[in-house]
DNA sequence: CAAGGGTCCTGAATGC
DNA sequence: TGCATTCAGGACCCTT
């Protein structure tokens, strides 16, 4: 499921492709995923420019000359990569845009469609709600008094509170999970309830983490791939995702396997046993 | 405010 | 072998 650093690759890869590049068509194909109509869409993307490809938590943002952004939210098997126009159309492609002096296509897949596309900005038509707007602070932006703050105000448990995408924005299932492990801290610990000590060392778990994964082009653990169609390499560094049963890499014990706000969560029991509720 | 459950969706994995 | 069931997850909804 792409997160924070898988969408961090995607945006370098179509920053570096897409820059400056013409959309020249248009291809809503599942309509129901966006929030502007196919005709609407077309409208407002055929013939602008591409101005950059970024990212805020787990989206992918291609800003659009004029000021418009596209906001690509891609669920858990959401793909949005680069293909050949001689390529045959892979199934469950719901958008493709066609560049100016491009041999490639950008398409959006998405078997299980659990992801959206959303046109925002300025000159979006009236009612198209802002998918940015609910964001917390960024999980590479935030500062450490940032974190502090957020995390240290909160009774809930710690796991819940990093996927929370409202006060915290690019952690999933995998980092989460990962990043605890870390840090070292047991994910049903309330978080206020975790001493400064403790938040801190999450803090810059969490910043090394998510570096190292994008240093390593994500993680691909089911339909992730980059902007080229290629497979992240961060997922055979997963110390506890994943690994149940097996044993953990710093102490041996086996990794055993929850689920905490209905999510499956994995840890090691004797490395994160401290502040357990 | 926190927590739990249900919902959407499809392909892979498992069960009988 | 083949069919049925279970599971996975992000974001949203609702109730307690």
């Amino acid at each position: 499921m792409p997160e924070l650093p898988e969408a961090e690759t995607i945006a370098r890869g179509l920053s570096r492709h897409l820059s400056g590049k013409r959309i020249v068509q248009v291809r809503a194909l599942r309509p129901d995923i966006f929030n502007l109509r196919p005709r609407s869409l077309k409208k407002l993307l055929q013939g602008r420019m591409i101005t950059d490809a970024g990212r805020l938590g787990k989206k992918v943002l291609l800003e659009v000359e004029g000021g418009n952004k596209l906001v690509f939210s891609l669920g858990m098997s959401g793909q949005l990569y680069l293909l050949s126009v001689k390529e045959v159309l892979p199934t469950h492609t719901h958008l493709i845009l066609g560049f100016s002096g491009l041999k490639q296509s950008l398409i959006f897949r998405d078997p299980r469609r659990f992801g959206r596309i959303d046109l925002v900005g300025r000159n979006s038509v009236k009612g198209a709600y802002t998918a940015l707007d609910k964001l917390g602070a960024d999980a590479l932006s935030l500062s450490e008094d940032e974190f502090m703050a957020i995390t240290s105000a909160r009774k809930r448990q710690i796991k819940p509170l990093l996927l929370d995408q409202t006060c915290i924005c690019g952690l999933g299932n995998i980092y989460a999970d990962e990043c605890l492990f870390r840090a070292r801290i047991h994910p049903l610990s309330r978080a206020d309830e975790l001493d400064r000590g403790e938040l801190r060392h999450l803090y810059w778990a969490m910043r090394e983490l998510l570096l190292e994964a994008i240093s390593e082009g994500g993680s691909s653990i089911s339909d992730y791939v980059d902007a080229s169609g290629e497979m992240g390499r961060f997922q055979v560094r997963h110390k506890v995702y994943g690994r149940e049963g097996e044993p953990c890499p710093v102490c041996g014990e086996r990794i055993v396997k929850i689920r905490v706000g209905g999510r499956g969560t994995h840890f090691c029991p004797r490395c994160q046993s401290e502040a357990k509720p």
